[in-house]
DNA sequence: TATAAAGTCTATAGATTTGGTAGACTATTC
DNA sequence: GAATAGTCTACCAAATCTATAGACTTTATA
């Protein structure tokens, strides 16, 4: 399961997305219209802005706004950015790799193995989930109604 | 990430597989062999055996062993059995599901479509990885040294 | 029938993570 | 200079994870 940190940032993020072209939309508005504790909003879009995510503006007509492309971000990214690994194995991971301790060889790990290609699998699929693309497919799902 | 205590659960798993037929087995040796605290891998054994995987015979001689066929224990449900949903949404759960607290509109919402898909994938997946498929990795993985 | 072997049950506990809250501070606009 | 809006630091309660301790029960067998 995703922490509620990464389950609010992908709506704040979607929410952005939307919005895109509009200026600034201000911390109050995304945590009331995404029903997002305004105080935990504000730490996780502080880490969105320090991740390059997005770009931020103080003082009046002041608010966060998306610095990428919707296409760019997606789920993936996001959510190793805050539950780190996508992987169910710390010796499957790329970037926090860390051999499990009671492992006695690696090589030749069936375990291993089966949750090496879990992972791959995955990560494609929340590759491929941009912003835009959750957009593409919400809409999908209203005409289909 | 899945916990330690299913990790060691599918390696006592594994362990207890590959030796079939060998009578029961003494949690002291699946301790020691696999590296897992042994009071620890006590309550996991348990859990196992009120789950139906594993029986236990007390006293002398006694010990573990599995009472289903390794083709018929694969990871997902070890997984569910001690870390819950596989899911990354409680939404797209079947057994577990709870709908989103901050979410507007369920039937419509695309980052659920999406986690949709990939729980589909994953739960496919490690439905295959039974204990005989593992068992048959690594064995693959030998030869291929 | 003792006794050693082996699983079972209940309780506890430290460490870490999760999901937040409070409040002072800084920058910007008008 | 006052209102607006993001930033920074600190703190905290509850839950979860990873165990450990110890008493208890059952069984085989000498």
């Amino acid at each position: 399961m995703i922490s509620k940190k990464t389950k609010y940032a992908i709506n704040a993020l979607v929410f952005l997305a939307k919005r895109t072209g509009e200026g600034p939309i201000v911390i109050s508005e995304i945590a009331e219209k995404e029903r997002i504790p305004r105080k935990f909003l504000e730490s996780i879009l502080l880490s969105l802005k320090k991740a390059g995510l997005l770009a931020s503006k103080k003082g009046k007509g002041g608010g966060y706004f998306l610095l990428q492309d919707p296409e760019e971000i997606n789920l993936a990214d996001v959510m190793r950015l805050f539950d780190g690994p996508i992987a169910f194995l710390p010796c499957v991971t790329y970037k926090y790799y860390e051999r499990c301790e009671e492992c006695k060889d690696e090589e030749t790990c069936g375990i291993r193995d089966v949750f090496f290609e879990v992972k791959q699998k995955t990560v494609e699929l929340l590759k491929q989930a941009s912003l835009s693309e959750i957009i593409k497919r919400e809409s999908n799902l209203i005409s289909h109604l």
